[in-house]
DNA sequence: CCAGTTGGCTAATTGCGTTAGCTTTAAGCT
DNA sequence: AGCTTAAAGCTAACGCAATTAGCCAACTGG
């Protein structure tokens, strides 16, 4: 009897992969195990929790989207860098519906421990307000994206509770970054651009979440309807852009 | 011994409630019957699974959304009347997260029965579609809305499996319809009301969604962020209503 | 007052997350 | 090569949540 060679990286991408498929609720234990030709108990040698599990695959999923957004970036500015973008988000999130449920974590299940959340949450985010960034160098983004996944992902599934935490905080943000700079080609204000980019997430965000969800009764017309969206945003973006 | 007294409406209603501050995933069975002041197997006497509960609760939100909107549109009209039941809508979500997230129902956990919801799924959208209505009316909603919600929540919570989910559907569209009222009130050619819809909606939820997730920052600036999202929504409706 | 329905209870089953403790593999080290 | 040791699998077992079966008491209508 071989071993089967897992290690911690492998059983997480495993799990994006089997939760793409059933769908993150239907992500299970048990399914994973099977899938990895391995008895349940096994996976806890490299995964500390279930929801260790699916810190592990938010933070893959986080590095995904950064990367397939910079691509699609690459090459573009302006209001044809946003259509690209937002194309290849809905593009990835229907693609992998359970990393993309995955993405977005309930603040821990709103039950007790909430002295550890108040502390990290009001300082780490400043950086990126700041960085009024030029557009066109999206790529860069990709580099640091690609780098040491394996560390990364070993730590947020193996830590505990909030270091995996961190680490997704960290690579959401280099993913919002690629959003900052490609809003910034719009000519908005610079006060106005992490509004611009929280608009475009929710819009994008809401949008695969409904038609995930069949949210939306005949799905031939959704096309338009995101292009509509997305374009609405986009005059909307440059038609005031000193509104207020 | 007294009887607790307890029917269908009661229990879903207090699993909606109990829902908004456990979240709803952390509403359990047991939680609701410990709620309720009876033994877990009692609920199944009147409500037939968990997911039959989900169910229910999903369908109380609809028809809560649904009057919400309305009332906030009520005596408005334009840009000014979507601005209001926007925020209307963040106002509930945020109000009652565990009934926003029943009402965005996975299509049946990604598994095997796919044969029963495709019939249902293409016909009866159309209704919606061709209804272009003039705004204003948008009370005449919240009537309906109000009405017979007893039979309809038993039938939710009761049935087994598909019925529910019509009814669901049904209450669904009505809370659209407020949508497109509004919307007809922008001056947008009739068949771009639907995307507009669609694209309301989903930034709306999207929104509300990443919002009670913590996916933003520092809270502070939030609802400028909102607001920036909803104008530039409108602005984007409105600045080429003959686009494409 | 009685019969029947109904709502609630206890007991028991199942599935899943998780822990404990044993065993063997596969590296190293000498 | 032989020995040691940490890691990776496994089986057994616990707890919790959903659900079912079957019993009994409490309202309901006559």
């Amino acid at each position: 009897m071989p071993r089967a060679g897992l290690d911690p990286v492998a059983v997480v991408t495993a799990g994006a992969d089997l939760a793409d498929e059933v769908g993150l609720s239907g992500l299970t234990m048990g399914l994973l195990a099977e899938r990895l030709g391995v008895r349940t108990p096994s996976l806890y040698k490299h995964v500390v929790s279930l929801d260790a599990l699916h810190r592990g695959i938010a933070l893959l999923a986080a590095r995904d989207v950064g990367l397939v957004l910079a691509r699609a970036a690459v090459g573009k500015a302006g209001p044809e860098a946003v259509r690209a973008l937002a194309h290849a988000y809905r593009h990835w999130a229907l693609e992998h519906p359970g990393r993309c449920a995955a993405t977005v974590r309930p603040p821990a299940a709103a039950a007790e421990k909430a002295a550890a959340a108040e502390k990290a949450a009001a300082a780490e985010k400043a950086a990126a307000a700041e960085k009024t960034v030029t557009a066109g160098k999206a790529a860069a983004a990709a580099k640091t994206a690609a780098g040491e996944k394996a560390a990364a992902a070993e730590k947020a599934a193996g830590d505990g509770k909030a270091a995996g935490d961190e680490e997704i905080r960290t690579v959401s943000e280099e993913a919002l970054q690629v959003l900052l700079d490609v809003l910034a080609g719009l000519g908005l204000p610079p006060e106005r651009i992490i509004d611009a980019a929280r608009a475009l997430r929710a819009a994008m965000h809401g949008f695969a979440g409904l038609e995930a969800a069949g949210g939306f009764g005949y799905p031939e017309d959704v096309d338009r309807s995101y292009d509509f969206l997305i374009d609405s945003l986009i005059a909307g973006f440059t038609a005031r852009p000193a509104d207020q």
